[in-house]
DNA sequence: TCTCTGGTTAGACGGGCGTCAAGACAGGGT
DNA sequence: ACCCTGTCTTGACGCCCGTCTAACCAGAGA
């Protein structure tokens, strides 16, 4: 948290408190849908899905670009355009140490969106 | 539980059985991204969020177009192709009875969704 | 059977998204 | 200081997505 940040305003999704109950236990607001769609909308491309993936599993808990770019058959730009993506939305972090960048995973804000989907172990059938 | 099962032409995501581990813990493959994705791009919408959730929360597990419809500031046809969406993906299903057509949401793949996005309780920070 | 209501489908339009090539920027090595 | 490597930004292009209006289809009721 030492650089400006994302700058994006991603309201209490990086904090640890639950921003709301499960989708199937009460219905969603609208507010809350608009913070959270996008969220979604991000890890919605399978590049992305599995680059946050690779950054999430990474040793460490960091990934650097230099391992995440040959993972694909995409251009430079394209996965960095990704990784901004999912920086926007606070699904990761991105720190510059001398020549690599070095991309983070946000776990808070995974939490959020697990709770979000989770589901009554039992429920009916 | 190795990785042969990711070999399907297509993973089923209705079924109980986890299709994959968390997201945070183990790479996820291009096929499972590629089948994964789709369902997060479609809660990746607010009015599709808020719909899933009005659904999954209904009261019997299931709710009619004709509550869902008003709910929303937009047209019938718009919200017959959010949830035509919804329903291509696998998270919900329909059934008409009658007048009215009914949909209710399918569990199963909410958790599948959920255990990819999950978190260890106590990792580092 | 005819009609009315509820829901979906078809077609179209505007905006956003994924991708690339080329240029710009940051750091390290010589 | 210069260049070289690695990454991000810019601009552009084509496709997809969200939304609408209009038309179509399925049941219920008379």
């Amino acid at each position: 948290m030492s650089k400006q940040a994302a700058s994006r305003t991603v309201l209490d999704l990086n904090s640890d408190t639950p921003c709301c109950q499960p989708l199937a236990q009460r219905r969603v607001p609208a507010e809350t849908a608009a913070v959270l769609a996008p969220a979604f909308k991000a890890l919605g491309d399978p590049v992305r899905l599995q680059l946050m993936s690779m950054i999430a599993s990474a040793e460490g808990g960091e990934a650097c670009v230099c391992d995440l770019t040959p993972a694909f058959d995409l251009t430079g730009p394209t996965i960095s355009h990704h990784l901004r993506t999912l920086r926007e939305v606070g699904l990761v972090d991105a720190e510059r140490r001398g020549t690599w960048v070095y991309y983070r995973a946000r776990p808070a804000i995974l939490r959020q969106l697990a709770t979000l989907l989770a589901v009554e172990p039992t429920t009916t059938s």
